[in-house]
DNA sequence: CGCGGATATTTCGTACGCTAAATATTCACC
DNA sequence: GGTGAATATTTAGCGTACGAAATATCCGCG
């Protein structure tokens, strides 16, 4: 992680709740990456390696897209599988310019050998809301996460303006002594 | 990020509460991103810039403890800061172990140009909920980072014993093979 | 005093993750 | 039927991130 918190002295009910979906959300890499050690696997690649279980070859681009990663970070995680003997990859005929990710029987076993998704322990969290509870987070998350892109789009999206300050591109430092 | 979802065909509630978890966490850490490139920071630099000028000098340790990164990351952070003029480390008179993280002129110069935390923009649009909804969510939400912590420290915590199923509290999930 | 355990930071090695630029192909259109 | 805009993937360079091991100190205890 990184950006986020600056854990809070005093918290307000924003804080908490920042806090709490920061937690759940670092709590899901740390329990992705804690089951895949077991297979000798990192996050993303026990990620891509149920994913390709469950839907067959992808195409690097479907599988970037799948996972929410650029393409050049896939390659690099695909790399590393085809290193390990987890996945091939394949020349698609029709478009050459394809390449097709597949399954080794090794990474299908590895898969098989892994019970759960990672996702499945915070839906099940999740699913121990009740059914109102359960609407009221949904209706409530989407209207944060709308408003939030709609204040994006204002402050941040074409930035600058007024911003003087902020570039000292090259001003060099030679404050301290 | 990573782990995470892998952009669901059929939508459950869950994976709808899921996703805009994810939104709203990977979109905060591109308004960081956002931000910084501005001043010509990255992401956690901006974060410890400003977090350096609200509380002041502060230890290396004490930097992991609220940016919630190892300080083995953060070591790198710093010495990349402290190359561009942003920051000094200076060993503690009293305890020769600890190193002080201590903004320059330059750095303290660039937290100013920089309005807001990147966190207020997450923290208003959860602001723009009315008092019930609040109240609501960070019942929910308390409940639900309760509910993870106790899967993960039956399920995950010490790994293998019998963990065959990382069986979720509920019998839940026991769909697909 | 001197030793062993605890604590603070750094170093090392590996894996993401992103942007920009390079490559390789495909396709549309003249 | 060739050329330039689009698309798919890779390469290159930088900055996190993490865990484990190395360093340097500090501290309590005999």
């Amino acid at each position: 992680m990184t950006p986020p918190p600056v854990s809070p002295e005093l918290k307000t009910e924003v804080d908490q709740v920042l806090e709490a979906i920061i937690y759940l959300y670092t709590e899901s890499r740390r329990i992705t990456k804690e089951l895949a050690k077991r297979a000798d696997l990192t996050g993303p690649q026990l990620t891509v390696v149920k994913l390709l279980e469950q839907v067959g070859d992808l195409s690097l681009s479907e599988l970037s897209d799948k996972i929410r990663a650029q393409n050049s970070t896939v390659t690099g995680i695909i790399d590393r599988m085809e290193r390990e003997g987890l996945v091939t990859r394949e020349r698609s005929k029709e478009d050459r310019r394809v390449v097709h990710i597949r399954l080794t029987s090794k990474g299908r076993a590895l898969a098989g050998a892994i019970p759960v998704e990672p996702m499945e322990i915070f839906k099940g969290a999740l699913e121990s809301l009740n059914a109102q509870e359960m609407r009221d987070l949904m209706r409530i998350m989407t209207k944060v996460a709308k408003r939030v892109k709609q204040i994006v789009r204002r402050d941040v999206g074409e930035g600058d303006s007024g911003t003087s300050g902020t570039s000292q591109g090259q001003g060099k430092e030679k404050e301290e002594k």
